[in-house]
DNA sequence: GTCTTTACCTGTGGGC
DNA sequence: TGCCCACAGGTAAAGA
Protein backbone atom coordinates (compact mmCIF):
# COMPACT_ATOMS: atom_id res chain seq x y z
CA UNK A 1 0.00 0.00 0.00
CA UNK A 2 1.77 2.93 -1.46
CA UNK A 3 1.83 6.09 1.17
CA UNK A 4 4.21 9.21 0.15
CA UNK A 5 7.42 7.50 1.67
CA UNK A 6 6.64 4.60 -0.87
CA UNK A 7 6.07 6.51 -3.77
CA UNK A 8 8.89 8.49 -2.81
CA UNK A 9 11.16 5.30 -3.32
CA UNK A 10 9.52 4.43 -6.21
CA UNK A 11 10.49 7.82 -7.82
CA UNK A 12 14.31 7.47 -6.92
CA UNK A 13 14.77 3.87 -8.11
CA UNK A 14 12.47 5.10 -11.55
CA UNK A 15 14.66 7.86 -11.93
CA UNK A 16 17.89 5.42 -12.51
CA UNK A 17 16.08 3.59 -14.84
CA UNK A 18 14.43 4.89 -17.20
CA UNK A 19 15.72 8.71 -17.65
CA UNK A 20 16.63 9.55 -21.28
CA UNK A 21 14.62 6.67 -22.45
CA UNK A 22 12.16 7.17 -25.34
CA UNK A 23 8.67 4.70 -25.58
CA UNK A 24 8.70 2.62 -29.21
CA UNK A 25 5.37 1.55 -28.63
CA UNK A 26 2.67 0.89 -25.91
CA UNK A 27 0.45 -1.94 -25.14
CA UNK A 28 -2.55 -1.20 -22.78
CA UNK A 29 -4.12 -4.62 -21.74
CA UNK A 30 -6.39 -3.21 -19.06
CA UNK A 31 -8.03 -0.26 -20.56
CA UNK A 32 -9.59 1.18 -17.46
CA UNK A 33 -6.09 1.98 -15.90
CA UNK A 34 -5.81 4.87 -18.66
CA UNK A 35 -8.09 7.61 -17.48
CA UNK A 36 -7.18 9.36 -21.04
CA UNK A 37 -8.53 7.95 -24.59
CA UNK A 38 -6.21 4.75 -25.05
CA UNK A 39 -5.20 5.37 -29.22
CA UNK A 40 -4.36 9.45 -27.86
CA UNK A 41 -2.66 7.86 -25.00
CA UNK A 42 -0.41 5.35 -27.33
CA UNK A 43 -0.04 7.91 -30.40
CA UNK A 44 0.87 10.79 -28.24
CA UNK A 45 3.63 9.01 -25.89
CA UNK A 46 4.82 6.81 -29.52
CA UNK A 47 8.58 8.61 -29.81
CA UNK A 48 8.53 10.52 -26.45
CA UNK A 49 11.54 11.07 -24.05
CA UNK A 50 11.09 10.70 -20.09
CA UNK A 51 13.02 13.77 -19.00
CA UNK A 52 12.24 14.11 -15.60
CA UNK A 53 9.92 12.18 -12.40
CA UNK A 54 8.81 14.48 -10.34
CA UNK A 55 5.93 13.22 -7.24
CA UNK A 56 3.26 15.28 -5.89
CA UNK A 57 1.87 13.67 -2.16
CA UNK A 58 1.20 10.06 -3.74
CA UNK A 59 1.25 11.16 -7.41
CA UNK A 60 4.15 10.52 -9.74
CA UNK A 61 4.83 13.02 -12.54
CA UNK A 62 6.95 11.49 -14.96
CA UNK A 63 8.20 14.54 -17.41
CA UNK A 64 8.11 13.83 -21.20
CA UNK A 65 9.92 15.66 -24.19
CA UNK A 66 7.00 17.72 -26.13
CA UNK A 67 5.61 19.39 -22.45
CA UNK A 68 3.83 16.22 -21.39
CA UNK A 69 3.35 14.98 -18.36
CA UNK A 70 2.08 11.15 -17.70
CA UNK A 71 -0.11 11.55 -14.18
CA UNK A 72 0.11 7.91 -12.44
CA UNK A 73 -1.58 7.09 -9.17
CA UNK A 74 -0.58 3.43 -7.52
CA UNK A 75 -3.56 3.34 -5.52
CA UNK A 76 -3.18 0.05 -3.49
CA UNK A 77 -0.90 -2.11 -5.18
CA UNK A 78 0.51 -0.97 -8.32
CA UNK A 79 3.96 -1.10 -9.09
CA UNK A 80 6.65 -0.26 -12.19
CA UNK A 81 9.03 -3.30 -13.32
CA UNK A 82 12.09 -2.52 -15.44
CA UNK A 83 12.65 -5.76 -17.60
CA UNK A 84 13.89 -6.91 -21.01
CA UNK A 85 10.93 -6.94 -23.90
CA UNK A 86 11.86 -10.05 -24.17
CA UNK A 87 11.07 -11.27 -20.73
CA UNK A 88 7.70 -13.49 -20.10
CA UNK A 89 4.62 -11.50 -18.79
CA UNK A 90 3.30 -11.69 -15.45
CA UNK A 91 0.14 -11.82 -14.30
CA UNK A 92 -1.17 -8.44 -13.68
CA UNK A 93 0.49 -6.75 -16.00
CA UNK A 94 -1.46 -3.87 -17.36
CA UNK A 95 0.76 -1.12 -19.29
CA UNK A 96 3.92 -1.98 -21.20
CA UNK A 97 6.17 0.96 -22.46
CA UNK A 98 8.58 -0.43 -24.73
CA UNK A 99 11.65 1.50 -24.99
CA UNK A 100 13.77 1.56 -28.38
CA UNK A 101 17.13 0.41 -26.46
CA UNK A 102 15.09 -2.94 -25.96
CA UNK A 103 13.84 -2.76 -22.33
CA UNK A 104 10.61 -2.04 -21.16
CA UNK A 105 8.84 -0.28 -18.14
CA UNK A 106 5.77 -2.77 -17.46
CA UNK A 107 3.04 -1.34 -14.89
CA UNK A 108 1.64 -4.44 -12.45
CA UNK A 109 -1.61 -4.16 -10.14
CA UNK A 110 -2.88 -7.10 -8.58
CA UNK A 111 -6.25 -4.99 -8.16
CA UNK A 112 -6.21 -2.36 -10.70
CA UNK A 113 -7.34 0.48 -9.04
CA UNK A 114 -4.22 2.60 -10.08
CA UNK A 115 -4.45 5.14 -13.01
CA UNK A 116 -2.93 6.81 -15.35
CA UNK A 117 -3.78 10.08 -17.01
CA UNK A 118 -1.33 12.48 -20.00
CA UNK A 119 -1.60 15.63 -19.74
CA UNK A 120 -0.01 19.21 -21.00
CA UNK A 121 2.60 19.55 -18.49
CA UNK A 122 1.42 22.87 -16.21
CA UNK A 123 -1.99 21.83 -16.49
CA UNK A 124 -1.65 19.56 -13.02
CA UNK A 125 -4.24 21.56 -11.52
CA UNK A 126 -6.89 20.19 -14.33
CA UNK A 127 -6.52 16.62 -12.41
CA UNK A 128 -8.97 16.10 -10.16
CA UNK A 129 -7.35 14.97 -7.10
CA UNK A 130 -4.17 16.55 -7.58
CA UNK A 131 -5.35 19.94 -7.17
CA UNK A 132 -7.16 19.58 -4.28
CA UNK A 133 -3.93 18.47 -2.52
CA UNK A 134 -2.34 20.01 0.39
CA UNK A 135 1.07 20.50 1.26
CA UNK A 136 3.81 18.22 1.32
CA UNK A 137 4.51 17.12 4.73
CA UNK A 138 8.06 18.79 4.99
CA UNK A 139 8.95 21.27 7.00
CA UNK A 140 9.44 24.18 4.23
CA UNK A 141 6.04 23.64 2.86
CA UNK A 142 3.74 22.39 6.00
CA UNK A 143 3.61 25.59 8.44
CA UNK A 144 1.82 24.94 11.78
CA UNK A 145 -0.71 27.69 11.14
CA UNK A 146 -2.16 26.92 8.04
CA UNK A 147 -2.57 23.57 9.62
CA UNK A 148 -4.22 24.60 12.58
CA UNK A 149 -6.72 26.89 10.65
CA UNK A 150 -7.16 23.79 7.85
CA UNK A 151 -8.37 21.51 10.90
CA UNK A 152 -10.31 24.05 12.36
CA UNK A 153 -12.51 23.93 9.08
CA UNK A 154 -13.90 20.30 9.99
CA UNK A 155 -15.60 19.13 12.77
CA UNK A 156 -15.39 15.47 11.76
CA UNK A 157 -12.63 12.88 13.52
CA UNK A 158 -9.45 13.81 12.76
CA UNK A 159 -8.04 10.05 11.10
CA UNK A 160 -10.59 10.70 8.22
CA UNK A 161 -9.79 14.17 7.70
CA UNK A 162 -5.76 13.15 7.57
CA UNK A 163 -6.65 10.66 5.15
CA UNK A 164 -7.70 12.96 2.52
CA UNK A 165 -4.78 14.99 1.33
CA UNK A 166 -6.79 18.31 1.52
CA UNK A 167 -5.07 19.18 4.64
CA UNK A 168 -1.78 17.63 4.11
CA UNK A 169 -0.40 15.46 1.42
CA UNK A 170 0.90 11.85 1.58
CA UNK A 171 -0.72 10.19 4.14
CA UNK A 172 -2.37 6.71 3.99
CA UNK A 173 -4.16 4.47 6.59
CA UNK A 174 -0.50 2.91 8.51
CA UNK A 175 1.35 6.59 8.76
CA UNK A 176 -2.12 8.37 9.83
CA UNK A 177 -2.20 5.45 12.56
CA UNK A 178 1.36 6.32 13.54
CA UNK A 179 1.15 9.83 13.77
CA UNK A 180 -1.69 9.86 16.37
CA UNK A 181 -0.30 7.41 18.16
CA UNK A 182 2.68 9.32 18.36
CA UNK A 183 1.30 12.44 19.38
CA UNK A 184 -1.17 10.72 21.83
CA UNK A 185 -4.78 12.18 20.02
CA UNK A 186 -7.96 9.79 19.36
CA UNK A 187 -8.32 9.11 15.79
CA UNK A 188 -12.24 10.01 16.40
CA UNK A 189 -11.21 13.42 18.09
CA UNK A 190 -12.89 16.06 16.36
CA UNK A 191 -10.33 18.08 14.36
CA UNK A 192 -11.36 21.43 15.29
CA UNK A 193 -10.99 20.18 18.97
CA UNK A 194 -7.75 19.34 18.86
CA UNK A 195 -5.53 21.56 21.51
CA UNK A 196 -2.55 24.22 20.44
CA UNK A 197 -0.31 21.54 22.05
CA UNK A 198 -1.83 18.54 19.80
CA UNK A 199 -1.82 20.45 17.22
CA UNK A 200 1.68 20.95 17.22
CA UNK A 201 2.91 17.75 18.06
CA UNK A 202 0.49 15.76 15.34
CA UNK A 203 2.54 18.37 12.91
CA UNK A 204 5.88 17.93 14.38
CA UNK A 205 4.92 13.93 14.22
CA UNK A 206 3.93 14.19 10.50
CA UNK A 207 7.15 15.98 9.18
CA UNK A 208 9.44 13.62 11.30
CA UNK A 209 7.64 10.55 10.40
CA UNK A 210 7.28 11.33 6.54
CA UNK A 211 11.29 11.79 6.91
CA UNK A 212 12.20 8.61 8.87
CA UNK A 213 10.00 6.50 6.35
CA UNK A 214 11.65 8.23 3.09
CA UNK A 215 14.71 7.44 4.81
CA UNK A 216 14.06 3.70 5.52
CA UNK A 217 12.68 3.56 1.61
CA UNK A 218 9.46 2.72 2.90
CA UNK A 219 6.96 0.09 4.54
CA UNK A 220 6.14 -2.92 3.17
CA UNK A 221 2.86 -4.61 4.49
CA UNK A 222 1.21 -6.52 2.40
CA UNK A 223 2.71 -6.22 -1.24
CA UNK A 224 4.75 -2.80 -1.96
CA UNK A 225 8.12 -3.35 -3.43
CA UNK A 226 10.29 0.00 -5.21
CA UNK A 227 11.35 -0.69 -8.95
CA UNK A 228 13.81 -3.48 -8.48
CA UNK A 229 11.37 -5.70 -6.36
CA UNK A 230 12.88 -4.83 -3.19
CA UNK A 231 11.15 -4.71 -0.05
CA UNK A 232 11.16 -1.43 2.49
CA UNK A 233 12.62 -1.50 5.67
CA UNK A 234 10.01 0.68 7.77
CA UNK A 235 7.60 -2.28 9.16
CA UNK A 236 9.78 -2.84 11.93
CA UNK A 237 9.42 1.19 13.16
CA UNK A 238 5.35 0.94 13.08
CA UNK A 239 4.40 1.24 17.00
CA UNK A 240 0.28 0.73 16.15
CA UNK A 241 -0.38 -0.62 12.88
CA UNK A 242 -0.54 -4.01 13.01
CA UNK A 243 0.06 -4.39 16.52
CA UNK A 244 -3.65 -4.92 17.91
CA UNK A 245 -3.06 -7.18 21.11
CA UNK A 246 0.60 -6.53 21.57
CA UNK A 247 1.47 -3.72 24.46
CA UNK A 248 1.30 0.11 23.56
CA UNK A 249 5.52 0.71 23.44
CA UNK A 250 4.66 3.84 25.70
CA UNK A 251 2.19 2.38 28.32
CA UNK A 252 2.02 -1.40 27.96
CA UNK A 253 -1.80 -1.19 27.40
CA UNK A 254 -3.08 -3.52 24.83
CA UNK A 255 -3.36 -1.97 21.46
CA UNK A 256 -7.15 -2.02 19.81
CA UNK A 257 -8.03 -2.09 16.54
CA UNK A 258 -11.40 -0.54 15.76
CA UNK A 259 -13.25 0.52 12.51
CA UNK A 260 -12.91 4.72 11.44
CA UNK A 261 -14.63 5.70 8.48
CA UNK A 262 -14.79 1.80 7.34
CA UNK A 263 -10.45 1.93 7.79
CA UNK A 264 -8.99 -0.53 9.83
CA UNK A 265 -7.54 2.03 12.99
CA UNK A 266 -5.19 1.09 15.80
CA UNK A 267 -4.33 2.82 18.76
CA UNK A 268 -3.60 3.15 22.41
CA UNK A 269 -7.05 3.59 24.68
CA UNK A 270 -4.62 4.47 27.44
CA UNK A 271 -2.18 7.35 26.11
CA UNK A 272 -4.90 8.61 22.96
CA UNK A 273 -7.80 9.68 24.49
CA UNK A 274 -11.27 11.40 23.15
CA UNK A 275 -10.62 15.02 24.95
CA UNK A 276 -12.76 18.18 25.20
CA UNK A 277 -9.68 20.59 24.07
CA UNK A 278 -7.49 18.71 25.41
CA UNK A 279 -9.70 17.72 29.03
CA UNK A 280 -9.99 13.27 29.14
CA UNK A 281 -13.85 12.49 28.77
C1' DG B 1 -21.17 23.13 1.78
C1' DT B 2 -20.08 18.85 4.95
C1' DC B 3 -20.12 14.21 5.88
C1' DT B 4 -21.06 9.26 4.84
C1' DT B 5 -21.39 5.42 1.92
C1' DT B 6 -20.37 2.81 -2.06
C1' DA B 7 -17.77 1.34 -6.15
C1' DC B 8 -13.67 -0.05 -8.07
C1' DC B 9 -10.79 -4.96 -7.86
C1' DT B 10 -8.48 -9.50 -6.46
C1' DG B 11 -5.87 -12.32 -3.22
C1' DT B 12 -5.64 -14.02 1.37
C1' DG B 13 -6.97 -16.29 5.34
C1' DG B 14 -10.32 -17.65 8.89
C1' DG B 15 -14.37 -20.39 9.90
C1' DC B 16 -16.99 -24.29 9.07
C1' DT C 1 -10.23 -30.29 0.85
C1' DG C 2 -13.38 -26.88 -0.51
C1' DC C 3 -16.61 -23.28 -0.09
C1' DC C 4 -18.07 -18.74 1.68
C1' DC C 5 -17.14 -14.39 3.25
C1' DA C 6 -14.84 -10.63 5.61
C1' DC C 7 -11.00 -7.94 4.92
C1' DA C 8 -7.19 -5.16 2.94
C1' DG C 9 -7.36 0.60 1.69
C1' DG C 10 -6.72 5.25 -1.98
C1' DT C 11 -9.74 7.90 -4.33
C1' DA C 12 -13.93 9.35 -7.00
C1' DA C 13 -18.57 9.63 -7.23
C1' DA C 14 -23.04 9.26 -5.48
C1' DG C 15 -26.16 9.90 -1.72
C1' DA C 16 -27.81 12.09 2.61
Amino acid sequence: MPELPEVETVRQGLRALILNKTIANIDILWPKIIVNDQLFFKQTLTGQTFEEIDRRGKYLLFRLSNQLTLVSHLRMEGKYRMVPQEQPLTKHTHVIFNFTDGTALRYLDVRKFGRMQLIPTGAENTVSGLKQLGPEPTAADFKVAAFAAALQRHRKAIKPVLLEQHVVAGLGNIYVDEVLWQSQIHPLQPANQLTDTQIKALHQAIIAEMKRAIAAKGTTIRSYTDAYGASGGFQLALAVYGREGEPCQRCGTTILKTKVGQRGTHFCPHCQLLTTKGVAK
